[in-house]
DNA sequence: TAGATTGTTAATCGATTAACAATC
DNA sequence: TAGATTGTTAATCGATTAACAATC
């Protein structure tokens, strides 16, 4: 299915296809065009037919795109069929909100593990996920093959614990802390959810806004005052 | 300070700046030159000597940056010395977790009240936060200008949520839900970050390596096998 | 002054868009 | 068959990188 090297812009835009395409697909809608769904997304069709092309032949002249279809191919490229074995480590409030709400078997994964150096949070079972000791984390990994860590540990603890991850097998962390763990040497893959670096892209457009509307505005102002002489 | 129309990438760029001269401050470092900063943020200097040029000139020929000084140019690029007033809507296991740790006045943001439907909630205040009822937040909206909106409520209302603070003089939305709130036409600000769009695209790393390993491993199998006969 | 490093202009590279033959 | 729409090749656009004069 695979072909050439993919870039990054189009793996980006893959999960908001499927999300649009199961959102078709609850509407009753089983076929589609690229141009439709490029209104619907904001792309245009041509994109959306290139994006495609980098994986397979996946629609049909003359007809367009049958939406199961499409959804069941994209969610294979993105691997939700591979049942991904994962951990999670620091039962904090990021990480309690995560196994308590976050439906990982919904998008192929399997949460099978927390871990958290807390007394009080070691032996108890949230949404059926066991708790275990930090100190065990060694032990399980070489038990327990894992594709993915989930890291929701505090900032100050980031770095040594990716640490006994990495020594341990792991390969890619989900990354939720907000400092940068990617080992300028490694072969670890990170993927960041940095909510502060998410929250200063809103505050940089939303200042972009406000600094534009002030400078209509004085020149509204201008062009009253000129007028008045 | 603005100048051209600054592309997202650039926009994108410049919290990863911030945090990386944070952490030289702390380090004690006062100087760096693009090539340093490039090598620790794994950028050419080229770029960033772009990046940082689309808002102003803030080094110096043969010396370099000043970590504090450039650090305080970026933060006023973002908005951080804004005070941008923000709510927050639906106290659920996220937003609550956002309530209670994420620092939102460190990033410039002053998290200002709450908003959920569940009666338990309402009255009470997480970290000094009070909770209103939903049914308050359009007065709440007219008395206090508000910047932003925090959308943490579960995705079957997100779009219900969106209109009645779009229609309430919201004009940006940091959007939780695993929903696309972008009405095609508006010019409300959106910035997603979708948890589950994160997994699919780490899902899509680890799948494509698995998929590179095994190539591997059945190329070695094969050749052992012809080196057999 | 000599060395270092910027800011900026030009060159390259890659991603998006347009066009169109293939074909359902 | 005629109309629609794909997959793909070519053209355009934008972003990154390289080069270098300006200057601290």
């Amino acid at each position: 299915m695979r072909r050439v090297k993919v870039s990054n812009n189009v793996i980006r835009r893959m999960p908001r296809y499927l999300r649009k395409l199961d959102e078709l697909a609850g509407h009753g809608i089983n076929r589609i065009s690229s141009s439709e769904l490029g209104e619907q997304l904001g792309l245009t069709p041509s994109q959306i037919r290139q994006d495609f092309s980098c994986f397979g032949e996946f629609g049909q002249q003359g007809y367009g795109y049958n939406v199961h279809a499409l959804r069941e191919q994209i969610a294979a490229i993105l691997g939700m069929d591979r049942g991904l074995n994962a951990v999670l480590i620091g039962v904090g409030n990021i990480g309690r909100a995560l196994m308590d709400n976050f439906c990982f078997s919904a998008w192929g994964c399997n949460l099978l593990a927390a871990f958290d150096v807390n007394p009080e949070l070691i032996g108890r079972e949230f949404n059926g996920i066991h708790i275990y000791s930090m100190d065990d984390l060694a032990e399980y990994l070489k038990e327990h093959p894992t594709d993915l860590a989930v890291l929701t540990v505090p900032k100050e603890s980031a770095i040594a614990v990716t640490d006994i991850l990495t020594r341990n097998g792991i390969g890619a962390i989900w990354n939720f802390t907000n400092v940068d763990i990617t080992g300028p040497n490694s072969s670890l893959i990170v993927e960041n959810l940095h909510f502060s670096d998410s929250l200063l892209s809103l505050s940089y457009f939303i200042s972009e806004r406000k600094d534009e509307e002030a400078a209509r505005a004085a020149r509204v102002e201008r062009q009253k005052n000129s007028s008045k002489k």
